[in-house]
DNA sequence: CGGAATCCTTTCCGATACTG
DNA sequence: CAGTATCGGAAAGGATTCCG
């Protein structure tokens, strides 16, 4: 059985990303990446939270993806649920401390993100206007006004 | 047409979602949390590389992904694309300025990562364990020795 | 109320083949 | 060498329903 450059090539790949996998900085990457952990890390900064109370500050996200974000931040030891037994049931989420410090870098990036974005736009208008130059459709590129994304202040230190 | 209270919440969701979009803080963070933008980040730290060098040094991508991911970083003018018009071609990328900005970001995300994983990995063992008590398998946890990922030193400032 | 389970659509991505 | 084009499987995630 001899293999092709390809198939080689393929066998290193498969063991690169499983040693990947074991990479702290990227598994913590990939749990603030999730769509909502910055968004209910920052509702949890200012206070617990019942479920109800967390699914109507943050309507974005479904019901199941609020339930497995919160899973998932309580198995990494950043939330603790706490279960009061009584008819209905009421469930409170709060930060540990662990969280808090999480949410310290959140800030972090944030505040780079906000001085870099201009830039960003910036590059990207440019380099869309030369890709429609050069396609001679010359569409138009899509404008935001910054005001939109500005007043969402969803995350603040 | 009257909603349900379902249904409503559904066009809140949606709206909120869209308005999501334009948080360039969210934006910084799916950029960088797609997989392979850090390492390649990371290589073109030390200086230009050509396409098939980046695929060398970073075997876990496929040439796919390799590609797409250079385009979007161009795309955010945080990486430039030099092309040689010979035969064969040969293309080199190389960091902009702004490309190094974002790389100091990445760094300052690793040392908090490093820092907490600890911690982390702690709580979800225990997690774990718990679960596993309550079903009544006591599954085995498997465990991971530290050497391997401290070892795979991909994020190195 | 707080969730778990199901179904079903959409998106991502690897594999493969082809081009200048 | 450095891509582009296309296909299919896997996985993420929304909508809906049911349960303690």
């Amino acid at each position: 059985m001899n293999l092709t450059a390809e198939q080689k090539h393929q066998r290193r790949q498969a063991a690169y990303n499983a040693a990947l996998e074991h990479c702290p900085a990227r598994q913590l990457l990939e749990t603030i990446s999730s769509k909502w952990v910055t968004l209910v890390l920052l509702e949890l900064a200012e206070g617990p939270r019942r479920h109800s109370e967390l699914r109507r500050r943050i309507p974005g996200a479904s019901q199941k993806m609020l339930t497995s974000t919160l899973r998932s931040l309580e198995r990494d030891g950043l939330v603790v649920r706490h279960l009061t037994a009584s008819v209905p049931v009421r469930t409170d989420y709060e930060l540990t401390p662990l969280g808090r410090a999480l949410l310290g870098v959140v800030y972090g990036l944030k505040e780079w993100a906000e001085a870099s974005m201009p830039a960003v736009e910036l590059a990207r208008l440019e380099h869309d206007q030369l890709a429609a130059d050069v396609s001679g459709t010359s569409a138009t590129v899509a404008t935001i006004p910054a005001t939109k994304w500005n007043n969402f202040s969803h995350i603040e230190p």
